[in-house]
DNA sequence: TGTACATCAGTGAACGCGCGTTCACTGATGTAC
DNA sequence: TGTACATCAGTGAACGCGCGTTCACTGATGTAC
């Protein structure tokens, strides 16, 4: 049952048995939540099932998690951190080859949606009515967009695709092949740009934010069953769309 | 309450007493149940409350619905014709211009979307866990790709952009724009269009589920809550990502 | 046009169920001196 | 090192609740002759 040690804080020189004994129960619920998630979905969600399951009584999960949406948050938390890790080694893998770091956060953030659907639908899903997700989640949900961002940062303004096959260079300012940008929008861009620290030029950042549309809009089609019936299984169409993103976003 | 007048069938020169009252009934029913939707989600759905709320016993809607999935199909098949009309009266109103009713049609949607957004996620969002959708809902759910399809009609294989600022025209059959096509991919579209009375090319219809998907990928980011603090409010992101996909469909 | 019968709509009680959360409690683990 | 007290984990019963679905029933609407 026990499934995720304890890591001591560094500081520390040990935890008590009841700290680790806490931590590991915590754990051992969450995993168990996570199960049931999986079967019955995050509003079919039930405190008592979770406790029957990990074999103690329904109010002692009351000493681990105040209510049933502090666990839900936690559940959303460690959703957001597993596919943000998981981005961020792709693009760590690849780090001096952005082209090859879009294809790999792609297909890996692919891969944890379909090895994890659940957890892809808590976060990327429709929202479960009636919760509302604390600040404490919009840490965690912005890692994959930054992974995403930060291999931007070697794209040129203007121009899209120099990668395969493209016989067309970063070009015009006003180029053929973007779309205008309104005042109000290029201001809503420049102001992200400054919180990022000037990494990337705004124009850049706003085809980065459609390339991450479509990424999400394409793997939520293939596992909430849009394809079905047409483009199943959808790897190929993926890959296509990955790498037509890839040109448009200019890598 | 009662909200919508059923209309008589053509064939049949008027309806009994008893059919008017059933038809008005079951729309009666249906719109309390979508207003209950919007308010706690598609499972949180009760067959009590709406009859409370009806007025009736909960037992009597049991002769109009045989169970509480197929009130939910039943919603499921609705929330998809509604977007599917608004979708083809957008490409109707545009019907000699590919461009502008590409416009029109994602402007449409959006705009159903955030007006009913719950009917949006009820089929678009995740799917109700424990809930197999029936074959009766395929139907409807294809009316919007086949709107967007429709309007592709007469856009040319093989390049990109013809529209505002357009540079270079319909190009190259291994065009720079374009990702490489895999075979199983090209047998996918070919099969596709096949289905569709070889209405457009198969690279055609591809850019076109690049579209669709960025499409609906955009506006469950916005209405899903992935925009806060970021792109938000998110009117012109959208209209620029459509803009974007207009070029890049070849439109 | 009127009557006898069949169909259907809606009632009200009941079934068996699971839920989130609170509370007073016992017993084990940790801490201060 | 040993004892006295404080902290915490887990128990079990109870609260009040709403749910989907079935069933035998009454009374109204429709149909055939």
């Amino acid at each position: 049952m026990i499934s995720e040690v304890r890591v001591m804080p560094p500081g520390k020189a040990s935890a008590t048995a009841r700290e680790r004994a806490r931590a590991s129960l915590t754990a051992d619920i969450k995993q168990e939540a996570r199960r049931q998630l999986a079967k019955v979905g995050a509003d079919g969600l039930s405190l008592r099932a979770v406790a029957r399951e990990v074999g103690m009584v329904s109010s002692a999960l009351y000493r681990y998690f105040p209510s049933k949406d502090d666990l839900l948050t936690a559940l959303i938390v460690d959703a957001y951190n597993a596919v943000g890790e998981v981005a961020e080694q792709a693009v760590a893998t690849e780090a001096t080859r952005p082209r090859e770091a879009w294809l790999a956060i792609c297909h890996a953030i692919r891969a944890w949606a379909l090895a994890n659907p659940h957890e892809y639908a808590l976060i990327y899903g429709s929202p479960v009515p009636g919760y509302r997700a604390p600040e404490a989640t919009i840490g965690p949900a912005s890692r994959v967009p930054l992974a995403l961002i930060s291999l931007l940062g070697g794209v040129g303004s203007g121009g899209t695709g120099s990668g395969e096959g493209a016989s067309v260079g970063a070009g015009s300012p006003e180029g053929a092949r973007n779309a205008p940008v309104s005042g109000a929008l290029e201001a809503q861009a420049a102001g992200l740009v400054a919180l990022l620290g000037d990494s990337v030029p705004p124009d850049v950042l706003l085809r980065g934010m459609l390339a991450l549309t479509q990424l999400f809009g394409m793997i939520s089609f293939e596992l909430f069953g849009q394809f079905v019936g047409s483009f199943e299984p959808a790897d190929e169409l993926f890959e296509y769309a990955v790498r037509q993103m890839a040109w448009l976003v200019g890598l």
